[in-house]
DNA sequence: GTAGGGGTTGACGTGGGCGTCAAGGCAAGG
DNA sequence: CCTTGCCTTGACGCCCACGTCAACCCCTAC
């Protein structure tokens, strides 16, 4: 099959076959007019790529897999250095989601004494005679 | 003060600065030879800007909160438009984390299988009689 | 002939937040 | 006078995974 209908058994763009050719991640072999030719096996490697892509995998990241599937095996985490990656990255995420969290933790707490603070100013803008709402001396303000 | 100044009890940096006054986000006066000049309040805005930038705002997220300081509010998010960025901000946090603790179960399942694999083989190897061990016939193999 | 629908290479654009270099000015100190 | 140190503007580099455009080729159908 062509470059064309390959990009599109795999949801994807002939560009971005270009690009993992460029980069070496899937060579692909040349007809008689220097088309490039792919294989069912060729989509097989595409889809691998393609799915750690859509982990958040960077390119590079992916090759392990690629490499582990041309070399026969059945599937592109049987090899060593394919578990090193998913270890890798498992620590990233965990990290990163560590990280944002204690972000969306700070965020909120920000939000929440904004929000008090408004509320405070308007309570204020109500009643005019008591800037001071709580803890003014004794309770009975009535 | 100037630039280098600034930048220095913000810790950052004068390209930075440079960048901000070129973004709209942090004018700067000149003196007679032409150097921008800082006070205070400056120091103030970009306090401003460099939290919320390490909390992962976009640096357009954080001109409500600028203009807020700069309309003589005590607080950056003392505005009504510095909430709706933290609202925001949290749903996007809030889709992120979840996003990303997704894959993160997902790839962890995915290297728990791939290691299962790799030690059924280890297991085959070792014993030559048996490549499939569980479920032969009976129990009593021994 | 020509229009259309594939393909090819090459090269520049994108986004975000700067880093880094180039070429020059201005003031103080030795 | 010269160096040092701070400042100025302008412009290109970076990272990453492509998008987009240009200019051209090839085959098929009408």
């Amino acid at each position: 099959m062509r470059i064309g209908e390959l990009a599109a058994r795999a949801g994807t763009t002939t560009r971005t076959l270009r690009y993992y050719e460029a980069r070496g991640l899937l060579p692909a072999r040349r007809d008689g007019n220097g088309h490039r030719t792919y294989d069912e096996s060729d989509l097989r490697l595409l889809r691998q790529i393609r799915t750690l892509q859509d982990f958040g995998f960077d390119l590079e990241e992916t090759r392990p897999f690629v490499e582990c599937l041309r070399a026969g095996h059945p599937e592109g985490d049987s090899c060593p250095a394919a578990l090193v990656v998913y270890r890798r990255k498992l620590a990233e995420l965990d990290a990163l989601i560590g990280q944002l969290t204690a972000v969306r933790e700070t965020v909120a707490g920000q939000l929440a004494r904004a929000e008090r603070a408004r509320d405070d100013l308007a309570a204020d803008a109500l009643v005019p005679g008591g800037p001071e709402p709580a803890c003014e001396l004794g309770g009975l303000t009535r």
